[in-house]
DNA sequence: GGCCAGGTCAAAG
DNA sequence: CTTTGACATGGC
């Protein structure tokens, strides 16, 4: 598809969309509370489950003294498993973290603010190459943990942002650059977006109603769970 | 009981 | 290059 100039009324619908999330949901604050390694340990436990068993399992890190990257490093894969177990996908996901732990500490001796002192694309490249790491994973840990300004695209992403007309393709790097190149480039903003968008699709899956008026995105009520992936 | 969750990877078509 | 299946637990 040829790039044309971007159409000032697709634009303004990008803003006005963020604008009514935030009136409606309020802002999210997702993540500054929490560590940086907090963030990247729950990006990596993330896919396919739900995101209270991902809190679940996070904790039981912390209560075990391994919530660090050194001691993830170090640990055996059959003791971190025993702990992230309720997080699913038991066979990839501790070997993974292990693995990733292991090439931070490689790489900046496991000091997260010297990994991500790097260009964008550096610390992104970097991501990608570590096994279990696709791009929404690398995104969340550059927008979250390393304050990349990235615009991370997800599933909800994807959906909503069809569903309102917003686009028409589900192919990731195309939905990023539409949101970047209509976007000022600030981290928070970026941050809140992606917050949003997942506490819109977290409600309107509670919803049974399609044509409930308190939908900030008016007539979305029938976003719904539809079709797999 | 069945469906599905803020994906990723490898194997086919 | 696009599509499909496997992965695994727990909650609704």
């Amino acid at each position: 598809m040829r790039e044309f100039a971007i159409a000032a009324p697709v634009t303004d619908r990008v803003q006005e969309t963020f604008d009514r999330l935030l009136a409606h949901y309020g802002p999210q604050g997702w993540w500054p509370a929490e560590t940086p390694f907090e963030a990247i340990v729950g990006a990596l436990l993330m896919s396919q489950t739900a995101w209270r068993n991902v809190a679940t399992a996070i904790r039981n890190l912390k209560g075990a003294g391994l919530l660090e990257v050194h001691a993830l490093a170090a640990a055996p894969v059959a003791v971190t498993r025993r702990h992230v177990r309720i997080a699913g996908l038991y066979r990839t996901k501790p070997a993974r973290i292990k693995a990733f732990c292991r090439h931070l500490v490689e790489e900046s001796d496991g000091d997260l603010a010297t990994y991500f002192n790097r260009p964008t694309e550096v610390v992104r490249a970097n991501l990608l190459a570590q096994d279990g790491i696709g791009p929404e994973t690398a995104d969340s840990i550059l927008l979250y943990a390393g304050r990349h300004p990235v615009f991370v695209v997800d599933a909800y992403t994807i959906r909503i942002g069809g569903r309102i007309g917003l686009f028409d393709t589900a192919e990731y790097g195309a939905v990023q650059r539409f949101f970047e190149r209509r976007l000022p480039r600030d981290l928070a903003r970026y941050q809140e977006y992606h917050a949003l968008l997942v506490a819109h699709a977290k409600a309107l899956c509670r919803h049974a109603d399609p044509a409930c008026d308190a939908c900030p995105l008016q007539s979305l009520c029938d976003f719904g769970r539809s079709r797999k992936r």
